[in-house]
DNA sequence: TAATATTACGTATTACGTAAAGATT
DNA sequence: AATCTTTACGTAATACGTAATATTA
């Protein structure tokens, strides 16, 4: 049982079939299918059923989901908790990105990135030459 | 956050070391060394202290420790619940074991298998012959 | 120097993507 | 026919083991 098999059940049950799941999840849909089709092998038992082109959770899926989404709760938790734990991220974080896609990432890091880390000033470069100094930041 | 390195942290907090930390999850001790630093480095903090020759949990380890613990009991639930939501698993089960290795596995196995699955039958074939019929199990 | 942890590197497992086939409405 | 899922298979990422190096008592 893997983290990322969780994540794939849960965005299945979510999205109520496995096309729509493998976009969320930014992986392509015959991957996800196989991880789900581990997991059930694993757990000796099918989680979904796949007749009528939704995916409706199984009996023993249902009780799954539920112990699923407690897990990745606790580890976004886990994860939060250790961040607390080191105290406040400060500095400067400088970020570059071309004009290009700048529309389609700029808005959602704009949104995310002051919420998560309230002490960090955020700077955006936005041409197309390398920015002098700073650094840069895997997101 | 993978499961296995839940597991190889929570060896290392119980063990005291990396080495029997290691042992005890029957792998090499520079793999789960790699495992927990790469974990490390997700979360962004040392998770044990390796002065003294023993491992000793940081702040962060701490705090991270006890929400893996939940995490992986919540995996046992999951699995536990899924196989009750089956029903009892009935049959028989065949099993073939050199002699020569018998007495190392024979103990344990004629131990667990009926206290998990107690509706199975347990046959143990223990020549050096092929068995008749039956259904083999992966354990 | 004995015991433990890390680094280096090659190998084997496996998760993934593309393409094709199967199934359902 | 259109949409969704599974199978097949080659590729890429990665977890692992062995060997060598570093660190500590």
């Amino acid at each position: 049982m893997e983290m990322q098999q969780l994540r794939y059940v849960v965005a299945v049950a979510r999205m109520g079939n496995f096309s729509r799941a493998a976009e969320h999840c930014h992986v392509s849909q015959p991957s996800l299918s196989q991880q789900v089709q581990k997991l059930e092998e694993e757990l000796g038992t099918r989680l979904f059923g796949r007749m009528k082109r939704e995916a409706v959770p199984t009996a023993a899926g249902q009780v799954f989901l539920t112990r699923a989404l407690r897990i990745l709760e606790e580890t976004d938790t886990a994860q939060r908790e250790v961040r607390e734990a080191k105290g406040p991220l400060r500095g400067v974080m400088t970020v570059g990105v071309l004009p290009t896609i700048a529309p389609y990432l700029l808005p959602e890091m704009i949104r995310r990135i002051p919420q998560k880390y309230p002490g960090v000033e955020l700077v955006v470069h936005g041409g197309y030459h390398q920015p002098a100094g700073g650094h840069a930041a895997g997101l």
